[in-house]
DNA sequence: CGCTTACGAGACGTTGTGTATCGTAAGCGG
DNA sequence: CCGCTTACGATACACAACGTCTCGTAAGCG
């Protein structure tokens, strides 16, 4: 009758494996696929403000009990239909400048593809004053991070940045003007301008 | 008895000063005042998505009419309470990375003193899916550029820089890390290693 | 087939929005 | 001094969305 209410238990590394046994009615994968697409595609359309838990269940055809019985609110569902959207890709040519031009040109290309230039304003503002929401959107602003990181990394092992250089420093540094221009402008950069600029 | 419902009139450049005559009552500038102040001391408490017109109301002591008589909704008069806290203050040494280093640890000690930090997140957040904030939001956030783009043209004139490069890009490239960490990050930056980073 | 849990749908109380309407207060012109 | 006009604080209102809850039903497991 009543729908779970135990923990998670997630998958939990180590330690017993007391999971539930999983009875009953299995939960619908595709349902959760659906309401996860029409959340980013509603955030497109009408941004973070405007997004209503009940116009995600419209749109993907669910009652809004499925959506709450997955996510406690709505800020959990937009972090992990941001979580689906394009990162930064690797990109390893073996010159650093233009390692982050490749990478910049991509990323660049991704934000004019999905709603990602909407979407990161709108919880980057949530995040500022909500610490649930900063607990999670982190993690994933820095495993996005990794691969300029890396190329930051490999630009020091081939001598093509000085060792003493901050190496978290210089990728905010990179990613900043894209950061201001996306959230003080419209959005629009020059991908090619930047990366030459950094190789300081 | 119905309050004006008559154009703002602004002052508009130019044409003929057909102003309305201001008859009546006059609006009450303190109650202008506390309501801004209000909105501002309740802007660093619960943050933008969690302000109230209501809350706002209680606490400044006024109705609520006339908060809208004065706002068409909770952006703008955000926005204007946005515009009242300090900027970026001019610090002329005539040697650009002093200058660039007074002006970043100066606007830094003021988001420690002030909303800035809640603010500005949460109204670029808006910014990005309301074209109306940004019509708003854009001039002012370009004037509060203005004391950097005009210490890096005292730097060009000075031949601290070279006069091919982009300033607008620069400034982006100046304020894009303490941007980053701000959406991205908790907050505190290291003002001392950005202004000798920039002198490339 | 019976148990358990999830499903879509929608009713429900709560909160905030933005508008409208009270009676009152404050400047202005006669 | 008095009436006109407009703003004031307070509050009632309809509307919308939230998050909870309860329907009757559907889907796996034993």
């Amino acid at each position: 009758m009543s729908d779970s209410k135990d923990a998670e238990s997630a998958s939990e590394s180590g330690g017993s494996v007391s999971a539930s046994p999983p009875t009953g009615r299995p939960r619908s994968e595709e349902a959760h696929k659906a309401i996860l697409n029409a959340t980013v595609e509603l955030l497109a359309e009408v941004g973070f403000s405007g997004l209503t838990v009940e116009g995600v269940a419209q749109r993907a055809g669910v009652g809004k009990a499925t959506i709450y019985r997955r996510w406690p609110s709505k800020v959990p569902l937009v972090v992990e239909a941001y979580g689906r959207l394009p990162g930064m890709e690797d990109v390893d040519t073996g010159r650093l400048a233009d390692d982050l031009k490749g990478m910049l040109k991509g990323y660049l290309e991704a934000f004019a593809r999905t709603p990602l230039s909407a979407l990161l304003p709108s919880l980057a503002g949530e995040r500022a004053h909500n610490a649930e929401l900063a607990q999670v959107f982190d993690p994933i602003s820095i495993q996005r991070r990794m691969p300029l990181m890396r190329a930051l990394e490999r630009g020091v092992a081939r001598g093509e940045i000085a060792p003493e250089i901050d190496l978290d420093l210089a990728a905010d540094m990179i990613v900043g003007p894209i950061a201001v221009g996306l959230f003080f402008k419209g959005g629009r950069i020059q991908p090619r301008r930047v990366g030459p600029m950094v190789d300081l």
